[in-house]
RNA sequence: GGACGGGUGGCCUAGUCUGGAUAUGGCAGCAGCCUCCUAAGCUGCAGGUCGGGGGUUCGAAUCCCUCCCCGUUCGCCA
């Protein structure tokens, strides 16, 4: 048990204590407050069972409650009860406890529960724009965060291999000259084959020989022939290649690739239309199946959910419902990581998995597009800021900034820092703000490396970094009665909460806490570095400098959480 | 039009579920701090109708009602 958590325990014995002598046995509750105190109750709740007012209330509640265990002074102010937890328990439990669980510091005991995480799962028609950046980031960070918490963590990328778009990209590969096209920006499949996208789409629309030959191919694909069927495959897996590469260099490497056309193959698609079509809310319309939604709460003209066309294949939601049922029975949880556009999908693919009687049910994660000041990006329009170019602008950044600074290091060293800092830039800037948030990309914000940054948290690491490789030796303290200046505490105060903070990132879903988190570690650390001197500090050298290891820990670990690199220097 | 999300200083953002003490932090701005462990840092100043209006409550950014703005969506597309 964490130090916090055994104070909060013992605050909570001693308040019962004092009510029962009271005479009162009331629920309360306990807050982080935001004085110095570290830990409040407020007394309003009580003030009605009491028929008191609630600043009497803890005046005498201060004065009942015995000081002992943790708790070192209780104090009552404007209705609340402030407590302060004692000193050197908190140092040194929270110290040892660094040291002794080192990159598990954070960590939530195995809770052995299966997820699976579906994320990225974007259509393999073009490169990754800054548009569709956070489902990887989130998803990546997500799974991160949620195996600190405990649970067993696959992630998973669902690929789109079936259907119109692949089809499109297809036929532009097999009919347009390359020369017909438009030079790629960089040599990488994915930005070569964007353009024959591009042009296979604006032929079909402008011209009628071409929508024909794409719709024939598109059903000779649905009846499975097997030259196109490879074909399509072919153009999947060099898309897909592309993408992988672009998710490698952020620092997101996937468990399992399902593919779509798996569950068209197996059967698995056709089954789920058959239990469906027995159930009491489908229906038949023209030749194609529908279940009714009307009685889930879904109204107007989408209360009809069509799972087959009147030629009897299936669409995109009725595979998803088979690939789901297919998770749902493999892992204990389904998460999935998902585009807001993606939220009526979710909510007929949950209807129709209460139909089927599924036992479980899939939890989405919405997040809100990324958009341009200009308006919001297509691959299709070609308006788009790729991640492979905000990656490379974010490198070369890192390496001027560093380049600016230092001159001792090496061509070779600087350009690592640099990816390191500059891709750490990227995803602290996509994680730091609630998933749900409409997101607008702004050069000059995914390029800030001060203040509430990836590369402050970094910077924070390296600067640790620096001062133990100075130190060469130290002994580690046992004991932290040494460590008496109010920014050694504070720093230990931070550091103490970082199980709590893991906790409520991955079991309410709340990635944005870890960022937010970091940068309270890291400035708590840098406040204490320029106001308490480490290395020449006399007989608290050996304290000091365990702390800055203690808060290297720390901020490794932080920095793991959020697939950032912590380099040793910068 | 319906459904779902968002609206917090010039800009970005936490807190909203579970109502509580002077609303979190950053960017930009201004003023300071490198003879000392990395100044990607630290200190201070300035900046707020928590979208508007009602209501509930001892107490509302937080709950309820209503209106406004932004986004997404409402295909036998994926």
């Amino acid at each position: 048990m964490s130090v916090m958590s055994s104070f909060r325990d013992d605050v909570i014995a001693a308040v019962r204590d004092a009510l029962s002598k009271m005479g009162a046995d009331a629920e309360f509750t306990t807050e982080i407050p935001s004085n110095d105190a570290d830990l409040a109750v407020p007394c309003f709740i009580l003030a009605k069972g009491l028929k008191r007012p609630p600043a009497e209330i803890a005046e005498e509640l201060a004065k009942t409650i015995e000081i002992k265990g943790s708790i070192a002074s209780v104090q009552a102010l404007n209705g609340y009860l402030n407590f302060t937890m004692d000193r050197v328990a908190l140092m040194n439990g929270t110290i040892s406890e660094i040291l002794e669980k080192r990159e598990r510091y954070g960590c939530l005991p195995a809770k052995n529960v299966k997820i699976n995480l579906e994320h990225t799962s974007t259509n393999p028609t073009g490169p990754i724009h800054v548009g569709r950046a956070r489902n990887p980031i989130i998803g990546d960070t997500l799974a991160r965060c949620l195996s600190r918490c405990g649970y067993d963590v696959t992630t998973e990328y669902y690929v789109n291999d079936v259907g119109k778009q692949v089809v499109i990209l297809t036929w532009g590969l097999d009919n347009i000259p390359p020369s017909e096209t438009e030079k790629a920006d960089r040599e990488k499949k994915d930005h070569e084959m964007v353009s024959f996208y591009r042009l296979a789409n604006k032929r079909m629309e402008s011209d009628p020989k071409v929508a024909d030959e794409i719709s024939s191919m598109l059903r000779r694909f649905e009846n499975g022939d097997k030259e196109i069927t490879s074909g399509v495959r072919r153009t999947t897996e060099m898309m897909l290649g592309g993408l992988k590469e672009t998710l490698s260099n952020i620092g997101v490497e996937l468990d399992e690739y399902t593919w779509e056309s798996k569950y068209i193959e197996n059967g698995d698609a056709r089954r789920t239309v058959e239990d469906l079509k027995r159930s009491r809310y489908s229906g038949e319309e023209d030749g194609a199946w529908y279940l009714d939604l009307e009685e889930f709460g879904v109204h107007g003209s989408n209360k009809k959910f069509t799972f087959t066309r009147n030629d009897g294949t299936t669409l995109y939601t009725t595979r998803d419902i088979a690939y789901h049922r297919d998770k749902l029975s493999r892992y204990d949880r389904v998460i999935g990581v998902l585009g807001e556009d993606q939220k009526l999908g979710s909510k007929q693919l949950m209807c129709a998995l209460q139909i089927l009687a599924s036992e479980r049910m899939p939890e989405p994660m919405f997040y809100s597009f990324v958009s341009l000041p200009e308006g919001k990006m297509s691959t299709r329009k070609g308006i788009a800021v790729y991640l492979d170019d905000l990656i490379d602008e974010s490198v070369e950044y890192a390496y001027n900034e560093i380049k600016l600074r230092r001159t001792d290091l090496s061509e070779e060293r600087m350009r690592a820092i640099a990816r390191i800092v500059g891709i750490g830039a990227i995803r602290y800037n996509i994680v730091r703000i609630q998933p749900e948030k409409q997101f607008v990309f702004k050069w000059s914000e995914a390029l800030n490396f001060d203040g509430n940054s990836g590369p402050f948290l970094q910077y924070s690491h390296a600067r640790a970094c620096s001062i133990l490789r100075k130190a060469e030796n130290f002994e580690r303290i046992k004991d932290a009665s040494d460590l008496t200046d109010e920014y050694e505490l504070r720093l230990v105060k931070v550091l103490s909460k970082f199980e709590s903070v893991t906790g409520s990132a991955g079991e309410g879903r709340k990635i944005h806490l870890i960022p937010a988190y970091g940068h309270e570690v890291a400035s708590a650390f840098n406040q204490f570095y320029a106001a308490v001197p480490v290395l020449n500090s006399g007989k608290t050298r050996d304290a000091r400098l365990t702390l800055v290891e203690c808060t290297k820990i720390v901020l490794n670990n932080i920095l793991d959480c959020l697939g950032m690199g912590a380099p040793e220097e910068m």
